[in-house]
DNA sequence: ATTGAAAATGAATATTATTATCATTAGAGA
DNA sequence: TCTCTAATGATAATAATATTCATTTTCAAT
């Protein structure tokens, strides 16, 4: 889905909660549309102000957490204190693994390991609805330095 | 390892560290390691507080600062905004399921998704030194309730 | 095009978990 | 007992996020 249908989809969702569109909304959500980072918030709310520059903090919070609820962005929790978002992946979700020392995120995906969660969770006597699964570890880069030191 | 055990390790490492040993601290720690809960700093400063009431909040986040580094404690975010404690299980590691209503928590470990885990890292050219899985969805009872409803 | 109710904005303030500061107290080796 | 150093607890500082509120903007109805 390209930025053009997400910003269709935003609209949908929006008038069908009575919410108003406006111009700050527009450009911060075509802006995060555009990304294919795990941005954060401070990250974003600087490359709106790059062309609109009285943009306000709590607006891109706003709006952020609009996507969320429309399911039109992913919040995501590495543990360094910020969240950040990601479009949502055209090939379903994914989890992620991250090094320790430069912070490179790789992304993958494997059926197998949550066919596994399920069947773990099925002998607990729970219904998995949804997850969070994130390695931590060297990149190959980082590993490499690593072995010089 | 019973709590007594626990007590001497941790008098290990501070005399290691050349850390004094207080009442204050040897009461929140030996109050840590008789619970089998996932507690939170402001439960576990109650606790302490029935007996000791003069500790305060900064001495029990030293105080599991101190034990999650010396290994003692390990230190877990459910996605509540607080960090909650509990003590090494006896049979290594495990995984959390966490039900969406009750907040229910149920322990799991799964060496084949461990496996598979480092097999899907290793093909990004990552090494795993940890992770972080938590299954979200419902628990036993949460799900007949939501039937009958 | 005008109007008016409802929603959005941005600045400022509040909240919440956690950490740091600092004057005072207490532990433990000499 | 002295004395040095670490620990304590009250309080203030931080940092991310949420809320408040006066003002502005949107948009459906006129
Ligand atoms: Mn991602
Ligand atoms: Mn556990
Ligand atoms: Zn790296
Ligand atoms: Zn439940």
């Amino acid at each position: 889905m390209n930025p053009a249908n997400k910003m269709e989809q935003l609209s949908a969702y929006m008038s069908g909660k009575g919410l108003k569109s406006t111009s700050q909304r527009d450009y911060i959500a075509d802006t995060f549309f555009r990304t294919n980072t795990h941005i954060s918030l401070e990250e974003l709310l600087g490359k709106v102000r790059r062309k609109h520059k009285g943009i306000g903090y709590a607006t891109v919070y706003r709006t952020m957490k609009l996507l969320s609820e429309s399911g039109l962005a992913l919040s995501r929790q590495f543990g360094d204190g910020q969240t950040r978002y990601e479009n949502l992946p055209a090939d379903g979700h994914h989890d992620h693994i991250i090094c320790i020392k430069c912070s490179k995120i790789a992304e993958f995906h494997n059926p197998k390991i949550e066919a596994l969660q399920s069947e773990a969770a099925k002998k607990l006597g729970y219904t998995v609805v949804n997850h969070k699964m994130e390695l931590y570890g060297y990149c190959a880069d980082c590993a490499v330095k690593d072995r010089e030191a």
